[in-house]
DNA sequence: CTTTCACTTATTGTACACAATTAAATTTAC
DNA sequence: GTAAATTTAATTGTGTACAATAAGTGAAAG
């Protein structure tokens, strides 16, 4: 091993994870189109499919994202009628983020997704599980 | 399994990937700072600091990046004096770029991080083998 | 009470990331 | 030989992503 062969690309751990994470979201694209979602609202739904309502910071918690990316993400979602933001009354800090119905609905169309996404990866179910464990261990840890 | 279980966030494959890339990337930010580099900036100059040149098609297809993000991220590091860009003589529509003496410079200080990134992993060297061989067997069919 | 402190969201600025389009150069087909 | 097709970068527009800051609210300390 070489001085600078930890600096070579193909050496790197983070390089595949940071490709991959680009490409399988690129890849969810055209089956999000239908939906008209991005990624990035799509997972913000799935939060609310699941748990109809939360406020902002609680869902930047569940989806690793920060303020600065939800606030415009939400606007988004709101000006299509998935969801209605409004200040909490006993805390006016809190904006409370709340599915509608027109966002319930869009549910039956999203059960398609995973499953042609599932057809996408390259990997048995075992191998699935692995990544899946491994990812989740390091992501605790960061 | 019940019709929607698919569509939690705990049972996405692709969530863990976005969510552990994003983390891992801010992860470097301190160690990328001192070098005044971003991630994509760094990982762009580990591609020159192997190969020296490069056009930029090329450069794409070893970064998985279109010339929509290279361009702006190309143009900065040659504000910064690490490499040039220069059109080929034989063909004008390459674009090459090629790295500078300050550019080989900054090798030096860039050995430290891969180093210190190892220790904010929480894998041990057989779990990073086997996420590594996972992630690059995905990407491989994307 | 009131002033300080902590908490929560929004805003701003910088930097990707990519689809779609444009522009320029080269190759090819005829 | 030239028109059409292809190749390569750059540009434009939309949407994240995050650090830093600001603004507003409620809680706590005195």
């Amino acid at each position: 091993m070489g001085k600078y062969d930890l600096l070579k690309l193909e050496n790197q751990l983070c390089f595949p994870l940071y490709a991959s994470a680009k490409e399988i979201v690129r890849k969810y694209k055209p089956f999000l189109d239908d939906l008209d979602l991005t990624y990035t609202q799509y997972i913000t739904m799935m939060v609310l499919w699941e748990e109809k309502e939360m406020n902002v910071k609680t869902l930047g918690e569940w989806l690793y994202l920060d303020s600065g990316t939800l606030t415009p993400v939400l606007k988004k979602l709101e000006s299509k009628g998935y969801i209605t933001r409004k200040r909490q009354k006993k805390d006016e800090r809190n904006l409370c983020v709340s599915i509608t119905e027109k966002g319930e609905q869009l549910k039956e169309q999203a059960i398609e997704v995973p499953l042609k996404m599932g057809a996408c990866i390259n990997l048995n179910a075992e191998e699935s599980k692995s990544l899946y464990e491994l990812l989740y261990k390091m992501l605790r840890a960061l």
